[in-house]
DNA sequence: TCGGCGACTGACTGGCCAGTCAGTCGTCCA
DNA sequence: TGGACGACTGACTGGCCAGTCAGTCGCCGA
């Protein structure tokens, strides 16, 4: 087997099992073990174990960034915006075992715990999912899944308490309270359709649709519109 | 020192020692340091490291589940749901060593890690917010902290796509796709005033305001509305 | 055919740390 | 006064595992 495939061996083997058991459960004897070479071959390819996870996880990031472009406000913004959501979704739903661990809460816990902490989640997630299907029967929430309504909303709410709780000064906590629920209560995009069950919309101001969008670390150079 | 009070110390002292170093990296030794205790005093009060973790952790869950209401649909929904919000909110945030443990990615990694990650996290959410507010200029992004739209942006897709990475049947792409505009198109909750900038609203279908909103594992009675 | 080389091997070591336990110390009855 | 008891101590051990390195193996060119 040539050096470049023993270490995408190596790689897909790393992969997997930080995947299955997170980072610090992960053992370089698990690593070569199911990519079937002695462990001495690992320190071959890899100075140390951090190495290999680091290039996994560059390479994704690498991938996100390349596939997220610059919304050009002069054509369709919605298929473009979509276009972005789609290819970031695209990149770290094709690979599951990293991104598992990447975003997986408390990744590195006992299994135990984190048995225990999404349980906890889920058990948020399915009661405002049903809070969430009672207001839809009242008319007070947009017709849809309301499943993803919960996910969003926790979602949400998990990364503003975080950023929060991170940073050096945390906003104001009513102010946290008002956003989110204007959020949730409108969203902030306001280009495309009507909202999903309300009648003809309000129109914004300028008809010159114009756009946004992420585009992580590697950006694209493009900044035409006259502010 | 009574000893309920040593074991307070020893809970403070571990929650402090947890959140600044992650749940593996904390070592018992730096929380019987912290706490001014032998190590062996450790072991009298908690069986071992993961127990006095799980406490910690059921404690803050407690106090999120026990702030949080059902809503009654036939008072003010809007103060509700923003009760709830707020609650949710005091709650973590006045904990923020143990949130940001349960909520970092990568919780355990090395911290050369978690900074590589964060950063390119942070990267993602300024490229976004930059986005957020040249479409604001534009008139397609509703006036509002823009940075905020984009860490509730960021939220909700890791949420979408942890789930879906998780979970056994993943949902179809393009339907993960066209949810997520939706909502960043218009949020889902009919109640309240207009949206930020938009005239009046179409008013949804029953005058009747009714509420829906999360109730964690210790659930509260009451579903009087007439489904 | 030999010796040089690159790929690979796996037993071994060194450090770390969770958890143990034999022992100290002060206090409070009897 | 002594001895029983509960709280606390910290040196120690046992296991685990990342990383090492002396050595094997097969190949190729001289």
């Amino acid at each position: 087997m040539g050096k470049i495939e023993r270490r995408k061996e190596l790689m897909r083997a790393a992969r997997e099992v930080f995947s299955t058991k997170g980072y610090h459960d992960a053992k370089v004897d698990d690593i070569v073990a199911l990519a079937k070479v002695a462990k001495g071959t690992f320190y071959l390819y890899f100075a140390d174990k951090r190495s290999i996870f680091v290039e996994l996880v560059g390479t994704l990031f690498q991938r996100i960034g390349a596939a997220v472009l610059k919304v050009d406000p002069r054509s369709d913004v919605e298929e473009q915006v979509k276009h972005n959501i789609r290819a970031i979704v695209a990149a770290l739903l094709d690979d599951p075992a990293l991104t598992k661990i990447l975003f997986s809460y408390a990744a590195g816990l006992d299994p135990a715990f984190v048995t225990a902490i999404r349980s906890f989640y889920d058990g948020s997630r399915a009661m405002l999912e049903a809070s969430l299907i009672e207001g839809q029967t009242l008319g007070i929430v947009a017709p849809g899944d309301a499943r993803l309504f919960a996910t969003f909303t926790l979602g949400a709410l998990k990364e503003l308490v975080f950023e929060n709780v991170t940073a050096e000064k945390a906003m104001p906590r009513e102010e946290i309270v008002n956003e989110l629920f204007a959020f949730l209560q409108g969203g902030y995009l306001r280009i495309g359709p009507p909202l999903r069950e309300s009648g003809p919309p309000p129109a914004p101001p300028p008809p010159t649709t114009k756009a946004k969008k992420k585009a992580p670390p590697a950006a694209k150079k493009k900044t035409t519109p006259g502010r």
